[in-house]
DNA sequence: TTGGGTCACTTGCAAAATGATAGTGACTGT
DNA sequence: ACAGTCACTATCATTTTGCAAGTGACCCAA
């Protein structure tokens, strides 16, 4: 056989796409930062079915993305908001919206603007070292043992 | 109703996922850029039931990210290449890799290291505009009329 | 020249996920 | 008491995924 067969076990990027890797899930993290965090709110932007919903935002906590709150008793109310791990995950959100809207940006489409500069945000993939765009420099990959 | 009740067909992320949206596609453009750019490669590397990877071949290359290339007539052999956006899209994975590594780290992972310092590689998400991470400023969403 | 072996798939069918629709329980406000 | 909102669950049809087996083009070795 090749040189390495299946290295799902030790790809990160398999590590990150099982707790988020479907379009229902982002779709939910982006409207949770939107400020939509509660099910009806959730449910009417996104068009989707109520079942659904819950299956994705079980997952989600459970994944570690988001945590519900109950902030009101009674009427009993309840919330869904970020965690760390959810929070973090944001920027890949903006990066992707970035690529599509050049690659499938027909028609008018939202954006984030810096709130103190006004100016559109370009969200771009960087070496956090050399500070140079991912695919501007070559890499090498490392593999373990 | 609330501020704005669904707008899907304005959201870039939406369109973005609406193009690479699940799990394989992304492995798929995560194993051509490592170099398995053929189709046995692919399904053992990723353990993916062949027709399921036609379907995915399929659509990433009606998406525009792969493109089918016949290398050799006889015997008839086939190897997709990633196209310009399937390229712009790889950064998107390093940066999902890195969110991975750190949310979902167990066990040894594998690695990009810059070929030419040697560095582990730390993919972040910044403003092209300000150089700073996404996250770190206050941000502002701006929607269409 | 027959007989395996590889590559790149397709076909058929079972299992799982998704989606539409209806309904439920806790409340609130009139 | 009765309509209305919120946050769901339950049921069932549809769609997608996944497994296993098979197919056609070709190559290489006996």
């Amino acid at each position: 056989m090749g040189t390495q067969e299946n290295n799902s076990g030790t790809c990160p990027v398999d590590r990150g796409l099982m707790r988020v890797g479907d379009r229902w899930s982002m779709l939910v993290l982006r409207d949770i930062e939107r400020g939509l965090t509660r099910y009806e709110q959730l449910r009417t932007s996104l068009g989707i079915a109520p079942n659904i919903l819950s299956r994705r935002l079980s997952a989600l906590a459970e994944a570690g993305l988001i945590a519900k709150n109950r902030y009101s008793a009674r009427p009993p109310r309840d919330e869904y908001l970020l965690t760390d791990a959810g929070r973090d995950f944001l920027p890949i959100l903006m990066a992707i919206g970035a690529w599509g809207r050049k690659y499938n940006g027909g028609g008018a489409l939202s954006r984030h603007l810096d709130a103190e500069t006004g100016e559109a945000v370009r969200p771009v993939v960087v070496d956090a070292n050399t500070g140079a765009p991912i695919g501007s420099r070559p890499l090498r990959m490392e593999y373990p043992d």
